[in-house]
DNA sequence: TGCGATAATATGAGTGCACATAATAAGCCA
DNA sequence: TGGCTTATTATGTGCACTCATATTATCGCA
């Protein structure tokens, strides 16, 4: 039998002291938070390991790619791996569309486009999209609802050479957001995440006193090396987002 | 050679025409945004499409994993693969470590406590934290300077049950988030991140006007069922946390 | 027809093996 | 000793095979 095919030793699996790719993570985690595995430290190979545990390298591998990825770990071919020198933590915070939001709340979701207008953009918004100067692109205004509470007001650029087709849509009828979503395949984005004073247009938008402090979420989407759009949300007083770590 | 131990058919090998799973996640997402499989649908099982691109059935599955973690695809076993309905964004932001975010821009770190006092926690805090009423905790208050320059002011309760050993550290020295962070293996957290105005204490020490808009972090550890710290940094006016979507 | 037992099925997971790739270590020659 | 080439090594990826697990679908029986 050369080459077992992946059982036949009278392997114990599935059930008995079998250890799942799981369990090594936890205990990997454990001797890390643990000093055993001091941090800027190597590690153990995957082979040695494997075998310590009683499982194939691949097992190992599986629970090691795990903790890189959370970045407990930094692992480079040949170098090996060792545990990450900063115990930066990575929080995977979901952003939600916000009807979908609304609606897990058990809300009614509403929407209401504020203004709706092309011409050329603004030079800070210029750069951030990389766009040449004197770059015409659609701006629209518009408010997100909850059971006819403002929730969430959103100041968007688009550029309709990326997008021409959102020219044509009415967007008091339909949430530009949706559109975008359902009819443009975005590769990447960027997403920024900061306190603001509330201006004049998002006060009086989210009917709360001027400079009050609001939640921004600014995105910036790119199709290829073209940008899409740039979004700024501002939530109503009070939002927090939330994530566990 | 029964099994053919993975290899020998001749298949070809990480050269010529060979798909790697990254290549599949790919064009399972191309079809997932271009529609082909649209939301809610199933989408042919890993056998199949291990067959339509010419791989294992392990190869498709680490691809249609991948999409899964990126919350692109809803799996159950039996029932299938589907398109997930919400194409909710998962967005991993990298929560840095105060001195080593500061030392990354090129400045230099500078610590500084306020004020250090043990005592009973606000009705608010123990709720928070899950204590009962009455429970005595430390309660510390810091700032981080980026060149001598408030950045952070940090408002922390620790609960001394769990970690003792914070009561004998002079955090007039030591930071108490990295002694925290070094001393305390903790097992999960939540994260909550708003916009707040800044009170006087705040604003005092971040050295802006009260009420200004300021971004606001707060934290909550535990290790196993015991709650460690409750912690809320409040950045200075035009903080920014971004990340790439 | 209704319902419980059973079969079928899709994903989850693990094993051994083989080769790919990247980065380091060792060797070699001028 | 400097610098180029080659060997070594740890991780990355892939494959065929096998069993586990969670559902769903089906069948048999009252």
């Amino acid at each position: 039998m050369p080459s077992d095919g992946g059982k036949g030793t009278g392997r114990q699996v599935g059930r008995q002291g079998m250890l799942g790719w799981q369990a090594i993570r936890d205990e990997a985690l454990r001797r890390i938070h643990a000093r055993e595995w001091a941090p800027g430290e190597m590690i153990p190979n995957e082979a040695d390991l494997a075998q310590e545990f009683g499982c194939a390298r691949t097992t190992v591998n599986r629970a090691l790619r795990d903790l890189a990825d959370a970045g407990f770990l930094d692992r480079r071919r040949k170098a090996g791996t060792r545990v990450a020198l900063t115990p930066l933590r990575k929080a995977t915070l979901e952003i939600p569309v916000i009807s979908q939001e609304i609606e897990a709340r058990g809300g009614t979701y509403g929407y209401a486009l504020v203004s709706r207008r092309l011409g050329a953009a603004p030079i800070a918004v210029q750069n951030r999209l990389g766009l040449p100067a004197g770059a015409r692109l659609l701006h629209v205004c518009a408010l997100h609802l909850c059971d006819g509470v403002p929730y969430v007001y959103e100041d968007r650029w688009v550029n309709p050479v990326t997008v021409p087709g959102i020219l044509q849509i009415d967007l008091g009828r339909i949430n530009a957001n949706a559109w975008l979503v359902q009819n443009v395949p975005y590769s990447r984005g960027e997403l920024a995440l900061s306190a603001a004073a509330a201006d004049d247009a998002v006060a009086s938008s989210l009917q709360c006193p001027a400079s009050t402090a609001v939640f921004a979420m600014e995105r910036i989407t790119w199709m290829g090396e073209a940008p899409i759009t740039l979004v700024t949300q501002y939530h109503a007083p009070g939002y927090r987002l939330t994530t566990s770590i």
